[in-house]
DNA sequence: ATTCTCACA
DNA sequence: TGTGAGGA
C-alpha cells in the first residue's frame, strides 16, 4: 500500500509517517514512479510505535526495542547490551513516574466530579 | 488525484 | 509536526 492508505489506517499523518521512516522506525520499499510503497505488517508496527510514543518514549529508543518487542513475545537477549539494559532501566522508571502522575491527576479529578454530582 | 523533497515566521 | 512550493 502506498502512504495514503497507511496513514489512513494508522491516524498518523503522511507527514509522520515519512518522518518514522527517516527515523529508523519502519521501512519502505519504493515503487518505480518513487512512491514508497508499505507492507500489511507495516500497519501493526506503525500502531505500536504510536503506542511507544503516547507512553512518551523517544524515537531513538524505540528503535533499539522495536525489535525486541517484534510479534511472538519471544525475548532477544542476544541483543542486550548493557547500555540498552540500562536505557531501558530509565524508561521503565519514567514510564512510572508518569503513570503516578496520571494517576494522582485522574482521582483528583473523579474526586471532584463526585463532589460537584452531589448536588444537581 | 497522489506522492516526492526541501524549507521555514 | 504543519504548510507550501515546484515537480513528476
Amino acid at each position: 500500500m502506498r502512504i495514503g492508505e497507511l496513514s489512513e489506517r494508522t491516524g498518523a499523518s503522511r507527514r509522520l509517517l515519512r518522518y518514522y521512516e527517516e527515523q529508523g522506525l519502519i521501512a519502505a520499499g519504493r515503487c518505480a514512479n518513487g512512491y514508497r510503497a508499505y507492507d500489511e505488517a507495516t500497519v501493526d508496527r506503525v500502531t505500536q510505535i504510536r503506542g511507544l510514543l503516547d507512553a512518551g518514549l523517544p524515537t531513538r529508543i524505540i528503535k533499539q526495542i522495536l525489535p525486541c518487542l517484534s510479534r511472538p513475545r519471544t525475548i532477544h537477549f542476544e541483543d542486550a547490551t548493557p547500555e540498552m539494559i540500562a536505557t531501558l532501566e530509565g524508561e521503565l522508571a519514567g514510564m512510572s513516574a508518569r503513570i503516578a502522575c496520571l494517576t494522582r491527576n485522574r482521582d483528583a479529578i473523579a474526586e471532584y466530579l463526585a463532589a460537584v454530582r452531589v448536588d444537581r
